[in-house]
DNA sequence: TTATTGTTGACTAAAATACTTGGTTTTATT
DNA sequence: AATAAAACCAAGTATTTTAGTCAACAATAA
């Protein structure tokens, strides 16, 4: 289990799904807006999401994507896993070839704080962080700012009409 | 408190440090060897360690470093805080200027990760570790492995010349 | 039919990592 | 005094990863 800006971005792309799911489905362009991400870089993101099997994309207009399973049945540590590709071995990342197919002298070290990082991390589900005050507050305001934008975006059109 | 390899590294060199502490000092050059991690990355990594009070440099012919601290007094968190240079807190990386000077939707669970794993490497120290068996059986690996190079290379000399 | 959205793949820019090169200083040993 | 072994230092380079761009195609609601 790797902790990069990768993972970070997808969990926060998939709170801010499972914060949004009613019975519509959401596209990447508003997830992009409220998060700030690249849409492009979403869009990977969410094909190796949709590969696992975690959401589900609906085409056409209209369309969007939605969560596979209820937010209390997605943890942390399988979105994390489904975009950082469990990477190489070459340098400890999973079995005991980490130095000339021997383990390295700290493999017994980080496998236990891999373990410790992954336990923490499948504790926690979407559901259960959209039960935290401090997620809401943000989400609300992520939502009004968003917002204030499209009705910027709407004059700005007027303006040059 | 980031997670990468050059953490890592910093803390394989500290444990073959610790593990070989003797009267003499250990040089950079055979612990270069025991973990096959280029000798003037370690340089830079030892720069680091030394500026932060955890080793000391003997300079001269048989010289090299040592503890500054007993091993038992030397924990993982903070050895890794050493060498990784705290970074930008562009993202996320202290306090909550994750998106636009706001706390970015998934503040809140990073911070509690982070706390998670300090915790958990602050309570570890060289010298928990070097009473694992796992660990002292590599270590012992490694030094035959280093034996035998060392007598390759007298026999090399000893045929060239 | 058209606009909207997902889906895919290839390519690029920027940053971080890992490593290299080439020195200088200190100091034990001869 | 000369030499060699080591720490120390700074700049540069190669590789990898990250983050993002671009351009097309596919499905589908309106």
């Amino acid at each position: 289990m790797r902790l990069t800006t990768k993972g970070r971005y997808a969990v926060t792309a998939m709170l801010d799904l499972a914060f949004h799911s009613q019975a519509k489905p959401v596209t990447l362009t508003d997830i992009a807006t409220r998060q700030t991400i690249s849409l492009s870089y979403l869009e990977q993101l969410f094909s190796r999401l949709r590969k696992a099997g975690m959401v589900t994309g609906v085409r056409g207009p209209g369309g969007g994507y939605k969560l596979s399973r209820p937010s209390k049945d997605i943890n942390i540590a399988e979105i994390i896993s489904a975009v950082d590709e469990q990477v190489d071995s070459t340098k400890c990342g999973g079995e005991g070839n980490c130095q000339n197919n021997q383990p390295c002298l700290t493999h017994d070290l980080w496998m236990g704080l891999s373990e410790q990082i992954r336990q923490y991390l499948s504790g926690i589900s979407l559901g259960s962080l959209l039960e935290r005050e401090f997620i809401v507050e943000v989400a609300n305001r992520q939502d009004n700012d968003l917002e204030t934008l499209v009705e910027l975006d709407s004059l700005q059109e007027k303006i040059s009409a």
